[in-house]
RNA sequence: GGGCGCUUAGCUCAGCUGGUUCAGAGCACCUCGUUUACACCGAGGGGGUCGGGGGUUCGAAUCCCUCAGCGCCCACCA
């Protein structure tokens, strides 16, 4: 049969992935006999389609989880899906505007329908894409963060929590989304870079019983209605002596108190700081400290309320009161002036609006002690960041830890399982259901409930309060036999698979991610199983475009990755991106790199389609041919173990550098070269074996990275069953390697490339046989490796000399003189030239490491071997000026 | 404002505890090549003194100090 000169993925992929599923290979289960390895998934948002991020990711995982299956471990990578509460919501919402359907008018499980409805259309796709790039997930495990067992579990650990005092609920400022209408927790804030440009305004207040004025100034005047104390520093000797007075505040003509505190800066603006303990943190802590009305004037949906106390702004947007606020404190000569002025503004990573703070009723997670085994463990090495540079971001947020506000203003998620009994702060109960609620309300109330007399909160949770669970909850640890509500911990022995799998060994995440879920998981892993999660965190860079722009749809730079396995294929993806991608590095993505992925695929379709045309033949094995499979072998093991080491420290592009150097230069360039036979002759049996068995050895190393191509080359070098697959097969072990092998093969390169080069540089052809000799005090080497050169060389014959013969071009490897004669005469003064060139260097050489060791101070104080190393140096180049100099003498004057 | 990290060929990056893996790799580049696996290729080649300055040392890309530039994380200056 006739095989293309081009690799078609097209033809192997979707084939090689089937019969994988069919085979259930990608299937794990207990299985004591062997060494678990396991990995979850990071799971994608069920909003979300496959960007480049995700490929690269996902490649990462896949690399880790085939390796791992071929080392023979029980390799599980279990995916799934985060139900992402605040995007879903915001995707469903936006879906039925479209339909014309308002939020407001359904009814929450109306709209949890709908929520459903298009979770079961949309929320599969990565995964069912994550197909096409190999990804050999264990399918039959995936899980969803609101799955009913999912949900559960979410509850369960609430109750938990909430029983063992970290959770509660507080008034406490927090940020306030106006558009999605919920609270978000800090880190769903961003700002942005360089801070914004923005207004600063300065305002006049009256103050009470004087004609004079206090100035302040704010970015906000809007909030100027809620003030309720304007506050000065003490050590400020401008307004010291406006403390205890009283200002005015303009338009409500209340009166609030002058304040002294030190929060505020002396040489910041005026000096003078209006206090609005409603709508930002630091007033609401400064009016704690001094006894402050709070006076809410904004609604939940950004518009003023009625405690602005000015009609016409009431239901108006807070911006829009703004611009109108500056108009009236102007014509009413209350605005001093007006400045340009950069500050950041908090916004809302899903709406993009300007987040609000603002005081409201939240639930929260202490985050101080839960933590503390969490941190304590990365930083000790139980747990592995790579790199490890991420240690000391990890510390730092740990160190600086702040309660989490878990409650969210939605629908989708699971929702809070607290149960109102009464108007009062305190009138609630936390439960596993309503049935319990009741029970618990009666004893906490001390009256007769019923369920009609609960009312469930309204909200849902943080997605991450369900996600951080993932590690445990994939396995079921959370299910009635496993998880003890009397000690609040899952139990060993009572659940198999976690057991077994649990910590799982890699998480491979981004770094952007590094608090919202992986130092949460860690936190829960301790909390609930006393154990970490994971042994090891991979965290990826991210992917830009070659100017480092993010890829995003707005800029239009993110391929689409479907598009490109069409192209180039799925294998070529995965090297590609895995070319230019060091752990924590971000990944500049260049279509040239796939390029080059799929390049390669095609050079080792082509080294399998040359050795797959071989004829054998019944004859011994020549000298050239025991010798290259001899290098070749020594040569696969001393990769091999530079691999495993790249892999041992996740350095999986150099692991990948490291096999692509390997088959490239090493098996193609230098051991299939070495062995060719000629056109349509036939190769001895024994070297075809022992060729056909290194290809194997390389096919398994490069599976991982490229696991198509791979199979379809394992299954076609040889006639195998169906069920001997090389996604299955054993991993190459490691084996000692003979470094002098390795060196005689160096020679017999650097002789065969400077004939090569003789060759270019005075335009003889590669097919034209030269002779060669060797002035050499090594002659035992170059017996081993005669014939290899006049295949590698084309040389006709290798013979030893003394001397130069006439007529000749030279050249020296290492401390050989060697010759090649030529029957046309050769330009002497060119050569003279080369050699003379050649000696000054050698020469000058000769001499830094003579001054070297003539330095008394550095005989005694290096290490014996560093000195014995320059002294062969001398050596080596006091024997190469000595041939060098023969040759020239031997060109004549 | 605080903390962390980076700066090595045109580009992206390796170079661990200072001395043969010390100046490397891949890509790009240049020259040559229709050799019967592959032009998604082959052969050969050029290119950096390791951000600047200072110091320690017999010896520094590797340690210390300093300056400059870049990046990341955290943070409550209106």
């Amino acid at each position: 049969m006739e095989i293309s000169t081009k690799y078609d993925p097209a033809q192997t992929e979707d084939k090689w992935y089937s019969h994988w599923m069919e085979k259930g290979f990608f299937k794990a289960k207990v299985n004591p006999e062997k060494e678990p390895y396991s990995i979850v998934i990071p799971p994608p948002n069920v909003t979300g389609v496959l960007h480049m991020g995700h490929m690269l990711n996902n490649t990462i995982q896949d690399v880790l989880i085939r390796k791992a299956r071929m080392e023979g471990k029980e390799a599980c990578w279990v995916p799934g899906t985060d139900h992402a509460s605040i995007a879903t919501e915001a995707k469903v919402v936006a879906m039925l505007r479209e339909k014309g359907i308002k939020k407001s008018d359904l009814s929450r499980d109306e709209f949890l329908k709908y929520a459903w409805e298009w979770k079961e259309k949309y929320g599969g796709i990565i995964l069912e894409q994550l197909k096409k790039l190999g990804a050999s997930c264990d399918w039959d495990r995936t899980s969803f963060t609101m799955d009913e067992g999912y949900y559960k579990a979410v509850i369960t650990v609430f109750n938990d929590l909430h029983k063992k005092g970290f959770i509660y609920r507080g008034l406490r400022m927090i940020n306030w989304d106006c558009e999605a209408k919920t609270a978000l927790s800090n880190e769903e804030v961003i700002y942005k870079e360089g801070g914004e440009q923005v207004t600063l305004y300065y305002v006049k207040y009256r103050i009470a019983g004087s004609e004079d004025f206090v100035t302040i100034a704010t970015v906000r005047p809007e909030t100027i209605l809620g003030d309720a104390a304007i506050a000065v520093n003490p050590k400020d000797e401008r307004h010291a002596h406006l403390i205890g007075q009283k200002a005015i505040v303009p338009f409500v003509n209340r009166e609030i108190p002058i304040i002294g505190d030190d929060y505020v800066e002396l040489d910041f603006g005026t000096g003078c700081l209006k206090v609005t303990p409603a709508h930002d943190p630091n007033d609401y802590e400064i009016g704690q400290r001094h006894g402050l009305e709070v006076i809410d004037t904004i609604n939940l949906d950004g518009t003023l309320n009625a405690n602005c106390g000015i009609d016409k702004f009431v239901g108006v947007d807070r911006f829009v009161v703004r611009k109108q606020i500056v108009k009236d404190l102007k014509a009413a000569e209350f605005l001093l002036k007006e400045e340009d002025f950069v500050t950041r503004i908090g916004r809302s990573e899903r709406t993009n609006t300007v987040v609000e703070p603002k005081l409201s009723l939240q639930w929260f997670i202490k985050m101080k002690e839960i933590s503390r085994t969490a941190h304590k463990v990365v930083m000790e090495d139980e747990i592995l960041l790579h790199p490890p540079k991420f240690k000391n971001t990890y510390n730092h947020w740990m160190e600086n830890v702040r309660d989490w506000c878990i409650s969210r203003q939605l629908w989708w998620g699971q929702r809070i399982p607290a149960y109102y009994y009464g108007e009062g702060e305190e009138d609630y109960v936390v439960a596993e259901s309503l049935e319990e609620a009741v029970i618990l309300a009666c004893e906490k109330s001390g009256k007769t409930l019923t369920a009609a007399d609960l009312k469930q909160d309204e909200d849902v949770l943080d997605t991450w309060a369900s996600s951080w669970l993932f590690p445990l909850a994939v396995f079921d640890g959370f299910n009635e036999d496993s998880f003890d509500t009397e000690t609040g911990k899952v139990v060993n022995g009572k659940n198999a698979e976690l057991d077994y799998f649990y910590p799982t060994d890699t998480l491979v995440t981004a770094p952007e991610i590094l608090f919202f879920w992986v130092a949460r998981m860690i936190i829960a892993g301790y909390e609930y199983k006393g154990e970490k999660p994971f042994k090891n965190v991979y965290l990826t860079g991210i992917v830009r475009d070659k100017q480092r722009r993010k890829m995003s749809k707005s800029l239009g730079n993110s391929p689409d990755p479907l598009d490109l396995i069409k192209q180039y294929g799925a294998d070529g993806v995965r090297t590609g991106m895995l070319f230019s991608s060091p752990a924590g590095n971000d990944l500049l993505f260049d279509e040239k790199l796939v390029e080059q992925g799929r390049n390669f695929s095609n050079k080792l379709w082509n080294a399998f389609r040359l050795v797959k045309g071989w004829k054998t033949v019944d004859q011994p094995q020549s000298e050239e041919n025991a010798l290259a499979a001899k290098w070749f072998e020594n040569r696969f093991y001393a990769a091999k173990d530079e691999l495993e080491d790249h892999f041992s420290r996740y350095r999986l592009s150099d692991a990948l550098m490291t096999a692509y150097k390997l088959v490239w230069n090493d098996f193609c360039s230098w051991y299939l070269e070495w062995i060719k036979p000629g056109f349509e002759q036939p190769i001895d049996q024994q070297t075809y074996d022992q060729t056909i068995a290194f290809f194997e050895l390389v096919v398994k190393t490069l599976h991982p990275f490229m696991p198509f191509i791979t199979e379809e080359i394992w299954h076609t070098i040889q006639e195998r069953d169906e069920n001997d697959c090389l996604i299955k097969a054993a991993w190459p072990e490691s084996k000692s390697f003979d470094k002098g092998v390795l060196t005689s093969g160096d020679l017999l390169f650097e002789i065969t490339t400077n004939i090569r080069n003789l060759r270019n540089s005075k335009g003889l052809s590669p097919k034209e046989e030269l002779a060669l000799m060797v002035n050499t005090s090594d002659k035992a080497l170059f017996e081993q490796i005669s014939a290899s050169v006049q295949k590698m060389a084309n040389v006709s014959s290798l013979d030893f000399t003394e001397e130069k013969p006439d007529n000749c071009f030279s050249f020296v490897v290492q401390s050989h003189e060697l010759f090649v004669p030529v029957s046309e005469q050769i330009d002497v003064e060119a050569e003279r030239k080369k050699l003379t060139e050649e000696l000054g260097y050698t020469i000058g050489f000769k001499n830094s490491v003579e001054k070297k060791l003539s330095n008394e101070r550095f005989v005694s104080g290096a290490p014996e071997q560093v000195v014995a190393m320059e002294k062969k140096k001398l050596a080596d180049a006091e024997a190469k000026i000595a041939s060098l100099e023969a040759s020239i003498a031997s060109l004549g004057s």
